[in-house]
DNA sequence: AGCTTTTAGCTAACGACGTTAGCCAGAGCT
DNA sequence: AGCTCTGGCTAACGTCGTTAGCTAAAAGCT
């Protein structure tokens, strides 16, 4: 019987893309083995068990997220920036579904925990962004979680098929972004 | 042996106290049979399954959750009524965050589907509160998508525990309300 | 009241899934 | 070559959702 290959980077790289098309409450155990050709045990070889894989998965998609903004963001201020980041943010999620949703609803155990890191290293993409806006110091933490509401919001929701009506979506979502630039704007 | 006496609605009822307290996640049809004082089969008798279930949880949820936004918005406007809208909807999803999680992720089957009708009135909730705002009738759909990507965002990441840093999350919410509210005055 | 029909509860059983235990062979090192 | 480590395997168990089929309580009818 010849040998996969496997290591805990490949096999949760596997479980999330197997989580982008399936969902997050259909990344079975016995699935991802199948994808990855092994036998369901041997999983726990690479990954402590379905809550551990959850966990790595969710860091994997943060850090791609951080990634994703903080590239977008390169080279641009003010408007522009707050543009980049927020369409990056929302195609990312569009994008990779389940691997997102795999980050929902998760604490960081630790300051050490790649969870944590990668959480921070996100926050740090938008809080980038803000800098472009002329922000009291006070301010800046309200207007974070502001947009980070926002842009989760909007993605989750859309990522659902929340959105029932016929206006459209990507217009919206522009709309969106150019209400909260005025906003910064305006402080 | 005696009769329970339970209906479908009872056992949804509690269905969705217990998701409030061990989470959507932790909602087992054991659990909730144990709870109602029944065996787990029994349940059968009630509703159609899981997902039947866990739909008409959400149902409730969102019809709950339009009650509570549409009664906290009774005799206010502008301003005031969309503070006391997006606490009302807050303190809704932090008291009842297991029947809320339940809404996540469910596209109504149909137009008579109860899902659709309760979100619907709880969008109706908050096109009120934006009648109170001069809002152009093209932009009305964005503005309400942006209200609702943001109660969404915010609720939820609150409820996951997602914000970390030890600034006031009342005081993030307040100051996200005067924002949007300032946002919409300017429109 | 007595008879019939419906139905809400039960036990038994199955299938899917996550997980653990324990074995074995391939890969690498000395 | 031989030793060790490790990544694969099979077997087995527990939990959970679900279905089938039985029975007794309730409800309806005459």
């Amino acid at each position: 019987m010849p040998r996969a290959g496997l290591d805990p980077t490949a096999v949760v790289a596997a479980g999330a893309a197997l989580a982008d098309e399936v969902g997050i409450a259909g990344l079975t155990m016995g699935l991802l083995a199948e994808r990855v050709g092994v036998r369901t045990p041997s999983l726990y070889k690479h990954v402590g068990g379905q809550e551990d894989l959850n966990r790595r998965i969710a860091a994997l998609a943060l850090s791609e997220a951080a990634d994703a903004v903080g590239g977008a963001v390169q080279g641009y201020a003010g408007r522009d920036a707050l543009v980049a980041a927020a369409r990056a943010f929302r195609a990312f999620v569009l994008e990779h579904p389940g691997r997102y949703a795999a980050t929902i609803g998760l604490e960081p155990s630790g300051p050490d925990d790649p969870l944590a890191t990668a959480s921070e290293r996100l926050l740090d993409a938008f809080t980038a962004v803000l800098r472009g806006y002329d922000i009291a110091e006070s301010d800046v933490n309200h207007a974070l979680r502001m947009l980070r509401s926002l842009c989760h919001g909007f993605a989750t929701l859309q990522a659902a098929g929340g959105f029932q009506w016929s206006t459209d979506i990507d217009e919206s979502f522009e709309w969106l972004i150019a209400f909260t630039d005025r906003g910064l704007r305006a402080l």
